[in-house]
DNA sequence: GTCTATAGTTTGATAGAC
DNA sequence: GTCTATCAAACTATAGAC
């Protein structure tokens, strides 16, 4: 019988997943062990072994957990009528995670550099972390009639937010990335 | 008998950081072995802990190699008349690294983003990274008669010239990170 | 100063009882 | 599906001969 549906905690594979994204996001994928993971989801070591037939299949179990959860936020910010004004709305939604970002930085810029060095068969996973990001930003700006100045206006938008993030990890300084979450506040208004 | 001066190669101590230096760079602190990077600087393991007692020892003087490095940078910059070109100057420095940044990220970026996830000895070292580049940026622009804005406009360089490197490697692009400082170059050019 | 051998621990992964 | 016990490999670090 399914270990989930109405009763109190998620199953244990969404556990485990959850587990991981949050060790990893802490701790790095190389220095986070199964036992870690497997201790933080209250299963038995062996157990994750039924679920993922190695740690790098729970890694991408995550990735795919990080898209959702990236997708669920643009959901968010696109309930608004103008496509700039979405655009905006997406920038709030990065102003709520501040303090996350400050402690450990940015979840999909962290484990982006992760996977891009980690071994050969996660070194080309990174780009999915951004990919919808990306293209989400270039439909807004193409909607905004930016036209094909579009892809680059998505990626220096992209660059800015997760230099911002990592240097607001680097120096332990929320307001470096507000500072910066307003630069690009001021950027979308003068792109209108 | 030391084991460095005229002769052919730099001395073990030196061979050591400068293989830790280029392992660490790509694939990680974390999954970075002491075994790997004796045998790259051909020190055989058990001597390593002659010239580092720890690991931690080790990438501590990774970190100073990185700061010789950047002063460097920093320095041959500096060779302008003027605040906002040795600015200038130092963007075009950035641009001669694009092919390594594109292969394995900037080097003081992602030491940077290891020494945050390491362990409670070295979280604190990763804005020693960035110390130098900040105050040289907002000295430049202090020179330039921006007064109290110059460490928010130092902040906001470094941070677009890290989430430029980070989008080049994550998208293998160097495009990207070309296109962002040709951005930071007009930005420069605006400010004057 | 140099190097071999190895201690002691942790890791990813498996075997097999229930 | 679940869990204990454990393997084989890799790791940081040390001991001690030279």
């Amino acid at each position: 019988m399914p270990d989930s549906l109405p009763s109190g905690r998620p199953n244990k594979r969404d556990r485990l997943i959850s587990a991981a994204r949050d060790a990893i996001h802490c701790h790095g994928y190389a220095a986070t062990s199964l036992a870690t993971i497997a201790e933080a989801a209250d299963v038995p070591l062996g157990n994750v072994y039924y679920y993922f037939k190695t740690k790098e299949d729970l890694v991408r179990a995550v990735i795919e957990d990080h898209e959702a959860l990236i997708n669920a936020t643009l959901e968010t910010a696109a309930a608004g009528p103008t496509p700039l004004g979405r655009l905006h709305n997406f920038v709030a939604e990065l102003r709520k995670q501040s303090e996350v970002v400050v402690e450990h930085g940015c979840p999909l810029g962290c484990l982006g550099q992760d996977l891009d060095k980690a071994g050969p068969g996660l070194e080309n996973e990174s780009r999915r972390l951004f990919a919808a990001q990306l293209l989400w930003f270039e439909t807004q700006f193409r909607e905004a009639g930016k036209g094909e100045e579009s892809k680059a206006l998505a990626i220096h938008m992209l660059a800015c937010i997760q230099g911002a993030s990592a240097l607001c990890e680097r120096l332990s300084s929320a307001e470096v990335l507000t500072n910066e979450l307003d630069l690009l506040d001021g950027w979308l208004h003068q792109l209108a």
